[in-house]
DNA sequence: TCCGTGACGCGAT
DNA sequence: CATCGCGCCACGG
């Protein structure tokens, strides 16, 4: 499965009111470094609930005006902020364990 | 092929 | 809390 569809269909499982990161995306997709490609894969696929994937800690990373959207549509559906992160010990979605790789340590890829 | 770039992440300072 | 540096990965020039 091409990685981009898998991890669309990841982010595609996000419910409404929940929210989260690149990094847990890509690990539950099945690519533990890949936090990059989904941001990649937001930015080009329009179908997606791009706005309940966050930087790590709940951090909004976009800048100016789309931030500040991100932040308008999230509040929409419920989503709470501490500061300027959103409360992830409220809203972080969990996603079920599925196959995901085993990572291998950086002296294993060598 | 080499190099820069980016909606990233994390530890060190 | 703000920055820096470095690792990671796919792309494009």
């Amino acid at each position: 499965m091409p990685s981009h569809s898998s991890i669309a269909a990841t982010i595609r499982r996000i419910p409404r009111g929940k929210v989260s990161t690149y990094g847990a995306v890509a690990r539950a997709a099945g690519y533990p470094r890949g936090a990059r490609l989904v941001a990649r894969v937001l930015h080009e696929a329009f179908d997606l609930p791009w706005q309940r994937v966050l930087g790590a800690g709940g951090q909004i990373k976009l800048q100016g005006e789309s931030a500040a959207e991100q932040r308008f549509r999230l509040q929409a559906e419920g989503v709470t902020f501490r500061g300027r992160r959103v409360d992830m010990k409220r809203h972080e979605f969990h996603f079920a364990k599925t196959g995901k790789k085993k990572a291998r340590t950086r002296r294993e890829r060598r």
